[in-house]
DNA sequence: GCCCAACCCGACCAATGCTCTAGGATTTAG
DNA sequence: CTAAATCCTAGAGCATTGGTCGGGTTGGGC
């Protein structure tokens, strides 16, 4: 598997936040018998989410969770590294903060690393994936057929 | 990580065993050597590119590995997923035999999978990727650059 | 002012998979 | 025959995953 339930888990709390937009906080109780997904373990999962700043939380009675940006501008990619943790197909296969890639088997030989090439263009096409798909879109996927293509639609990224 | 290093030790095997097209097999002990990876365990990787039909073996004294089929006619797809299995973004991410997709959550709820359009295009990503590099890429990629672009150059495959 | 819903936090735990080793059995060139 | 090599099975050691548990803290409603 390429990702956990880490991140399954994690994008279905986000959808389930955003299909009630102006509706007030959403409390994880609702969100775990809605998807029936164990409570304690959502409890870990959005304390990621808040720390990244993707959901805002209000405590007390009545409180819950909230999307801290609209759907359309939030892509699956600061969700899913949010949850995961940084994205990389590979251990040895980092980029730096100036986005050029490293590579620690390098120096194990004379030769190119054979295989940064293709790490390269794999974290590549996942990344072009999660960056061209935002959580409106999933929002608006999940709905029922009927109720679709109302509203604003989502923006149209890259198709599969 | 989206992949272990069984999939990073296997291309690299692959990839030299792609550098001596016809010199006869190649012991695993020379790979382990060149690639500096411990050789019992590539002993085991080696055993499940057999098993896919990527390598050949020849037993006995000067007995090693072999390619089974050309390099250009090998994909980066064929390979990880004989050493990583079947290659899904997420557990409850399947697809039969017929390419249907299938989701173990669909039925949870009334509504469709909110995930499955994003899993779709993640996996989409993964395989193109894959699917677009072969290895006699790898082999030449992995070449110093003086000794590059000689003989038939590589297949150029979709651009990272 | 209390209660209770809800967020918050850290410790813990079983199961799984990954990485790698050990030890041997079998095959074959020289 | 012997050395080199593939082949096979059985694990050890470790980290991660996917949770659970118990207890805080906060704040609205009665």
């Amino acid at each position: 598997m390429l990702f956990s339930t880490k991140a399954e888990y994690g994008v279905r709390l986000m959808v389930e936040l955003g299909r009630q937009p102006d509706s007030g906080p959403v409390s994880l109780s609702s969100v775990a018998e809605a998807e029936r997904l164990p409570l304690s373990y959502l409890e870990h999962l959005v304390a990621k989410l808040r720390r990244a700043g993707l959901v805002t939380s209000t405590r007390g009675a009545h409180g819950g969770y909230s999307l801290a940006h609209p759907a359309t501008e939030i892509t699956m990619l600061e969700v899913v590294e949010a949850l995961e943790g940084q994205i990389a197909p590979m251990e040895c296969f980092h980029e730096s903060p100036e986005g050029k890639v490293l590579c620690s088997h390098e120096s194990n030989s004379d030769r190119a690393c054979a295989t940064k090439l293709l790490w390269t263009r794999v974290q590549s096409g996942v990344n072009r994936a999660l960056l061209g798909t935002t959580l409106a879109e999933l929002v608006e996927f999940s709905k029922p057929a009927g109720e679709r293509a109302k509203g604003e639609p989502a923006k149209a990224a890259a198709p599969a």
